[in-house]
DNA sequence: CCTCCAATTGAAATCGTTTTCGGAGGCGGC
DNA sequence: GCCGCCTCCGAAAACGATTTCAATTGGAGG
């Protein structure tokens, strides 16, 4: 096959400016607006753009100064539904504000946070928003806190969503305490004492903020807490899953379990599940954050909704909110989501498995 | 608030240049490697990159000719969890060759896709990913033709990944053909003869693969293809249940529900559920895609394996393949993943709902 | 001492756009 | 007839990087 012996070269506003006899500066005046230009010359200009397919290059005109159009998005992992709820709220105001988001999974890891960051600037993006609870380490904030000022002094910004943070003041979060609180106290009043606490990752704000209003509520109704039933997992189903199990083979005495995500409550379930524990027959369990796949577990999983997809959006708002640099920090409200999870405690089965572990 | 005397400027490389005492394209040869560099000269400039903070503009460099670095990816939609495995096998190659992801969620909307094309033209993409079924009308078909060829001019690339397309050679498919076989093989062994077909949307090339592969099963056995058992939905959970509840309401007689995907499966499982009918007992259900979620609904669903994280792997691959242009027709294996949603048909109230619809 | 070569470095052109600063023409008012 | 204003348009200077071409140095070899 013989290789085409033209250059590889686009299309650009010049070759348009030949074709239509104009320069240009003309040709420019009619694609972006604003100023003077003859009718006919407008119209010859785009019908040449037309048959020419000529399209602008970004690159370019980045260059020059104008604002590149690009929003980056930094999230844990874009294949969990809580993030992927987040980004899809981002897609939609992006969609209709004509604006790309370039999408980063950082994996949870904070040294590809910050090397994404740095990437993200040198394609001089016009905001980052950074995605999901992260260990804030001395280091991490010193480096983040510097990248936010580089930002800032380029003009682009900054929104951290779902976490708090004062590396920045454009903030989205969850009320990740209220809801902590407003499903221990649903557990409270079914009659729970004893109430297993399977939390995310340690270090992880999210993980603290939830566990907050937990222990806050346990000890709003006089229940002291016992270490023996906390314990962390991975913010994963499989997380989940082993939390369930290692605490099942502890042999402590419980009655419910809040898991801090639903994808750790599902897993929890299955993990009942394998050793013939029912829910809520034996035991009750709750989850965290409402994701969608969740209404097709069985039982339905009563859990906190949080309104994920508009989080996503209000931060995408944010992000290209025009002129607008006032510091915002939008906290979202939760609410409890009753389904069938949740029974007053018996004690049948409880130490006894039907099936061994 | 005084805002800062000082322009918004970045730091340059002539800035770099400047402080180490040397000219821009030593510098420009530190960063890049391959020229020589005495030994002082070199360490001075990285001491002074280092202190600076310096950062390349990438858009200088894309202008300049290089390439970009960045990979678009125009997906149905990004909160859908088949889309998300994708998109997340996508990122993980993305990362390990330091490549920046941008992700346009096309919401199956052929002329957003097009747009998006557009704008990823502009942005003058090392290549495009476009994800999913898509209807293949003339004037789309023509349209992204005209921008396949364009960009080939300009020596990106275009893979498209889940679907056949005679726009581009390079292409990785799932064998949806032989998934639809194999699971309406496997109702047959289990003694279904009238097996209800919830079909995608119309016009997809999904829709259409999957459903060749379920006739041609069916035609293999001798069994008579009733138009009837066959219906359309949206991919979309609420689509699996809207079409299970019309054939319900049709009264016509079945005995297995074969949906082609997973979501519709599930949505098929809620509203079997809903009238009463239990699963496999009374009805067989089977999906299509095994989407990770989908592992934790009762009764585990006997569906379809397609590597959809690997899928989007080879994608990026093929995407950012150096210099190797030759096409590329990857074809995915799929195989039958046995859960418990299946067993021999049984009559037993099938024609009785417990609960009335 | 002269020539030649290798090793380093720099000046300047280039990529495609936007924007500033004027220039050219037309027209009304004096 | 001249002045000034408006309308429309173009030349040229950025923006920040890479790369070509050439210059400088120092040392080796004759």
């Amino acid at each position: 096959m013989v290789r085409r012996a033209t250059p590889i070269r686009n299309v650009t506003i010049s070759d348009v400016a030949t074709n239509a006899g104009v320069s240009a500066t003309t040709v420019s005046r009619v694609l972006n607006g604003g100023y003077p230009v003859a009718k006919p010359t407008r119209l010859q200009v785009e019908k040449v753009v037309r048959e020419l397919g000529y399209i602008r290059n970004m690159h370019a005109q980045a260059l020059r100064g104008t604002s590149t159009g690009v929003v980056g998005v930094i999230i844990h992992d874009i294949a969990d539904p809580y993030f992927s709820e987040i980004a899809a709220g981002i897609q939609e105001i992006a969609a209709a504000n004509q604006r790309l988001v370039v999408v980063c999974n950082s994996l949870r890891d904070p040294a590809s946070e910050l090397r994404y960051v740095q990437m993200l600037r040198g394609q001089r993006v016009d905001a980052i928003i950074l995605t999901g609870g992260a260990i804030e380490d001395a280091a991490y904030l010193r480096a983040l806190r510097q990248d936010a000022a580089a930002l800032k002094q380029q003009g682009a910004r900054m929104v951290i969503c779902g976490r708090y943070s004062s590396v920045t003041t454009h903030t989205v979060v969850p009320d990740n305490r209220r809801g902590g609180e407003l499903i221990t106290q649903h557990l409270i009043e079914n009659g729970h004492r004893r109430i297993v606490e399977i939390m995310g990752p340690d270090n992880f704000s999210t993980t603290a903020e939830r566990s907050a209003g937990h222990r806050q509520a346990l000890a709003a109704a006089g229940i002291e807490v016992d270490p023996a039933l906390a314990l962390c997992g991975g913010f994963t189903r499989d997380g989940g899953y082993e939390a369930a199990r290692s605490m099942l083979a502890s042999r402590v005495d419980f009655t419910a379990i809040y898991a801090a995500n639903d994808q750790m409550a599902v897993g929890a379930l299955a993990a009942l599940r394998e050793v013939g524990l029912s829910v809520p027959e034996d035991v009750s369990v709750v989850g965290f954050d409402d994701i969608p796949t969740i209404r097709d577990v069985l039982p339905g999983l009563t859990t906190i909704r949080v309104a994920m997809r508009e989080m996503g959006r209000r931060s995408m708002e944010i992000a290209i909110g025009a002129g607008d640099h006032k510091p915002r920090v939008v906290v979202f409200p939760v609410h409890l989501v009753e389904r069938e999870s949740v029974a007053k405690p018996s004690n049948r089965n409880r130490y006894h498995p039907a099936r061994p572990l």
